[in-house]
RNA sequence: GCCUCUGUGGCGGAACUGGUAUACGCGUACGCUUUAGGAGCGUAUCCCGUAAGGGUUGGAGGUUCAAAUCCUCCCAGAGGCACCA
């Protein structure tokens, strides 16, 4: 020891994890052979979209989390594969890039650079030599293929149908990409456009997606959004005769119904303003009333109904189809409606119920007609009221009420007992329903039904910066009626040997609001020739849903080609490199041009991903990521991981084993987004504190899943414990003899044993923090651990810079310990341990520590953070004969360790404390030894002795003792 | 409206299956150290009370020897779904 202001007194951040980036990139410390792998573990973390201004530290704190996870598993012998990649295709890139006038293209290359110096930044084990983007033609070349996959296999569907049209964004949006009945990028209200749409049919598997979802091992939160997402109702569905005034059948009308049970009650029948009945009865043409396609008791009726009414009726559907969804949901509980002046017949009891048309009822939704029962459905209820029309009770709920039901509290829906239902009364509601749509299949009048929420996945997109769907029509073969698909003639896949179809490089990407895409202004883009007759054809000039890019990204990581084909690749982060097939490429090789490149690139690679790998590596091991895609991303990558499957391309049908869902990091109390101008950037505070201590930091705020609260002053807080831990575990290395390095096997050789506190404290929080890394509790281990560093501190009893003697007794240097004082306190191998626990959360800090540690290197110029020492062997010195040892490889970094173990034994005290309760409040607490402390006579005896128990208990008399072995002992009085 | 989750000091948050509420950290105050700044070190810090003692986990009840934890109702906040029949 010397007073010299050597190095070691401040931790450097910057230089030391600039050298670990190297160092550990130099051994390929973050790539495992993927081939090889004994124990694989696939530790997923959602790719990042690179949209706007870079990473931000609610980026930085889920990677991390995940992160810390990856590194616990391979201290634990797993083989962690751990990647990452962008996913920058799609319409939020987009949108970035037209905000700030730069072609998406350009933006791409400009945004992968700043993303992956950050993540670099980060201090996660990526693998670096297998990223995955999903703008890289190499990449996308595969999304399509999923496409044409999907076609081949009747999965994929064109079709004219309502969409969600953004105005703003331009674009068509997916049912789940519209909340609230605005865009879920951009917040405009949505509007309703007919289209046509490519569609996939995800609902084929809406069962599976369900079932499969009761065993998933997933956050329970994420599991009911899809539920509730997928949302199947079992139901019947009943068909009534419609009938003029007079009774004459003009039509049949099918309602559907989860609750049959109540169809005594009902007394109107309602269907939507869109369902097809309403142009069979009333056409526009006349002002007089039409009936197509009835019978002569149908003509009869037309005398029956004035023009008058029908052109009323007319308005009111007009009017409604011109309601956008949100003002027909804020008219709300005002319901508006019209009379048919056509009854439906109950065939349950004979009654005729008014028809009425309303646009409460949703034409998408069952079959778009409902049967009205006032009594127990409060939109039912809220009709009746409206239209005067009659209410009836048909169930007792449970507050046993029997009045008629005249106020809207007393609507009841779920639970009862039958009552005016004919051969129902007396039964139970759940019994009821089962009971009469029996009874309604008997007679015909009703079809057991099972509807689902879920609708197929509109994938087709009128916007530049996507993958183009790879189709192509052909006008010839449509009109011969010849085509890849049966229903689908005219359509070809583009065939796999030419994928992909390369995005062009194009100036007027701007989306127009016509719903054409760009690329449909690019004849040499569209002009191609049929590959089912060999004349002239175009192609699709729509692009792919983002979410389909992100839908198999999992599947690609593994399988990147360049490792496949062997030979290390070296990530350089200054280059912001890119793909052999990246930009450059597409820009100087134009769509009608395949560059060679391209086409050496095809002739490689026939398949997306490596089966062997795949089948070793996937599915996906731990998936962490945030909440907000529960029913997108997620629901999605399920979806095409089950095709996948039933083609029979993977042997496995859902893509994630465990999917772990974090909070969200917050300031000033919301979360953080650039319109509340609260974002942070960790570069900042990298540079500043380290990348250790922000990690650090943002674990320490709060549970993992709940997320976190982000104040500078905490940051600093945690960056002084850092410098803490820093300072203690130098001062203990620069204690051990230069001839005492880490000897992990026999520590009686170490001239510095651990007090037997420091021992035992380390043996704990050995334990505690490995199980809170199991159950991803960081905040509680975080804790534990400074616990551990502040018991240390206690037992050094001096200060790091001034080697005062300090007041030892005897007993708490273990014997053959070194008891000179002031030097430190902890054996190097515990030393070792608690860096490795540490390693998780601080993987720079600690590895230097633990090298500096392995090496014994305590002089000043070792100390040196940019001394290198652990990489070469070439050191003058003293020691230069024993350096060879301390070459730094990947077998010795503090990141191949295996987890401590601990010794159960240390972790039992000589002596328990016992609380002392009387009537339950804590009176005292005694301390007897570890046997007594579980003989309740003994516990019993002391516990009496105390004055302060003592006292509670004078003059009283004692009913009952309960006894907690070890811990508790209550005296009732 | 329905579903899920969350309410604990000035603040972020601890407390595994009911068993010593407020760990750990931030902030604050005082002191030591430092040329200064910063940093470091020490002490204190839920509330009332000089003390003995009493009170306290959003609110009100309940179960129990014992409740932050279990049950019922209510209040507040976050997220998801939503005229879904």
């Amino acid at each position: 020891m010397t007073d010299s202001p050597i190095a070691y007194d401040k931790y450097d951040g910057k230089a030391i994890e600039e050298k670990w980036r190297k160092a550990w990139e130099e051994v390929a410390l973050d790539s495992p052979d993927l081939a090889s792998a004994k124990r694989p573990y696939y530790n997923l973390m959602m790719f990042p979209y690179p949209s706007a201004e870079g990473l931000h530290v609610g980026n930085m704190y889920a990677f991390t989390g995940s992160d810390i996870y990856g590194r616990f598993k391979r201290m634990q012998g797993y083989d962690v594969f751990e990647p990452i990649g962008l996913d920058g295709f799609g319409i939020h890139s987009e949108n970035f890039a037209l905000k700030i006038g730069r072609h998406p293209m350009d933006h791409a290359v400009i945004t992968q650079k700043n993303y992956y110096n950050q993540l670099h930044a980060i201090g996660a084990m990526f693998d670096w030599t297998r990223t995955v983007e999903t703008y890289n033609p190499d990449y996308y070349r595969w999304t399509q293929w999923v496409f044409t996959q999907m076609f081949k296999h009747g999965l994929c569907y064109r079709g004219k149908a309502e969409v969600n049209w953004c105005p703003s964004c331009k674009t068509v949006l997916a049912d789940e990409q519209v909340i609230d009945n605005s865009c879920e990028r951009c917040g405009k209200m949505v509007e309703k456009r007919q289209l046509e749409q490519w569609f996939f049919k995800i609902t084929a598997y809406a069962e599976k997606l369900l079932q499969n979802s009761f065993s998933l091992d997933w956050a329970t939160k994420v599991k009911v959004a899809q539920k509730a997402w997928i949302g199947k109702k079992e139901g019947i569905h009943i068909t009534y005769p419609v009938v003029t005034k007079d009774g004459a059948k003009v039509a049949d009308l099918t309602c559907f119904t989860t609750r049959p049970d109540t169809n005594f009650g009902a007394t109107f029948v309602v269907m939507a303003p869109e369902h097809p009945l309403v142009g069979e009865l009333f056409t526009v043409k006349s002002q007089t009333l039409q009936v197509n396609s009835v019978s002569n008791d149908g003509e009869r009726a037309l005398s029956q109904i004035n023009a008058a009414t029908t052109a009323q009726i007319l308005d009111y559907v007009q009017a409604s189809k011109q309601k956008t969804p949100q003002d027909r949901v804020a008219e709300g509980r005002k319901k508006t409606g019209v009379f048919t002046g056509y009854y439906c017949v109950n065939g349950l009891n004979g009654k005729k119920l008014p028809l009425y048309i309303s646009d409460f009822v949703l034409a998408g939704f069952g079959t778009g007609a409902v049967i009205g029962v006032p009594g127990h459905d409060k939109r039912d209820f809220a009709f009746a009221i409206q239209f005067d029309i009659d209410i009836q009770r048909v169930v007792i709920a449970p507050d046993g009420d029997t009045s008629p039901i005249s106020r809207p509290e007393q609507v009841q829906e779920e639970e009862g007992v039958m009552v005016n239902s004919g051969f129902l009364n007396g039964i139970p509601v759940q019994e009821a329903i089962e009971k009469m749509k029996d009874y309604l299949v008997n007679k015909g009048w009703g079809k057991r039904v099972t509807t689902y929420h879920l609708r197929d996945w509109l994938i087709s997109r009128q916007r530049y910066w996507g993958p183009p769907i790879p189709m192509i029509y052909c006008q010839a073969c449509a009109k011969a009626d010849k085509g890849e698909q049966k229903a689908m003639p005219g359509w070809f896949t583009v065939p796999d040997s030419e994928l992909p179809v390369v995005l062009p490089r194009i100036d007027d990407y701007k989306p127009g609001d016509d719903g054409v895409a760009p690329l449909a202004k690019h004849k040499e883009f569209y002009e191609t020739t049929c590959p089912g007759c060999g004349g002239k054809a175009v192609r699709e000039t729509d692009v792919s849903d983002t979410f389909l890019d992100s839908s198999w990204y999992f599947l690609r990581y593994p399988s990147v080609a360049r490792n496949l084909e062997g030979g290390r690749w070296k990530m350089d982060i200054d280059s912001g490199r890119l793909d052999a097939l990246n930009f450059q490429d597409v820009k100087e090789s134009k769509v009608q041009d395949p560059s060679s490149k391209i086409s050496n690139f095809k002739k490689s690679h026939s398949f997306p991903w490596n089966p062997d790998i795949t089948k070793k590596w996937l599915p996906v091991h731990m998936y962490t990521g945030g909440a907000e895609h529960s029913v997108l991303h997620l629901m999605y990558s399920r979806f095409v991981t089950m095709a996948l499957h039933d083609w029979g391309y993977i042997d496995f049908d859902e893509p994630f084993s465990s999917f772990y869902a974090h909070g969200l990091v917050i300031k000033d109390g919301a979360k953080m987004s650039k319109s509340k101008g609260n974002v942070v950037n960790p570069d900042d505070y990298i540079k500043l504190y380290g990348a250790d201590a922000l990690r650090l930091y943002l674990m320490f705020t709060g549970p993992y899943d709940q997320g976190g609260d982000f104040r500078d002053s905490a940051m600093e807080g945690m960056a002084r414990w850092v410098q803490k831990v820093w300072r203690l575990a130098m001062k203990n290395i620069s204690s051990y003899d230069a001839s005492d390095p880490l000897v992990p096997s026999d520590s009686s050789q170490h001239s510095i044993l651990s007090s037997a506190t420091v021992k035992k404290a380390l043996h704990r929080a050995i334990k505690k923090v490995g199980e809170d890394l199991e159950r991803r509790r960081y905040n509680t281990a975080i804790a534990t651990m400074m616990e551990f560093v502040n018991i240390v501190v206690d037992e050094e009893g001096a200060r790091p810079q001034t080697p005062e003697p300090r007041p030892t007794s005897q007993d708490e240097v273990v014997a053959g310990g070194r008891s000179d004082g002031g030097r430190g306190v902890m054996g190097s191998d515990d030393l070792g341990n608690f860096l490795k626990i540490l390693a998780p959360f601080a993987p720079y800090m600690t590895e230097e520590l633990y090298q500096r540690l392995r090496a014994g290197m305590t002089d000043d110029q070792l100390a040196s953070p940019t001394g290198g020492l652990p990489l070469t062997n070439e050191k003058k010195g003293s020691k230069s004969e024993t350096l060879s040892q301390y070459t730094f490889t990947k077998s010795n970094s503090i990141h191949f360790q295996p987890w401590p173990a601990y010794d159960p034994k240390l972790l039992v005290d000589d002596s328990a404390e016992i609380a002392v309760q009387v009537n339950g409040k804590l009176r005292a607490t005694v301390v007897v030894s570890r046997q007594s402390s579980v003989v309740r006579e003994e516990v019993e005896k002391s516990a009496r002795q105390s004055d302060r128990v003592a006292k509670h208990l004078e003059g009283k008399t004692v009913i009952k003792v309960i006894f907690v072995p070890g811990k508790l002992i209550n005296f009732v009085v």
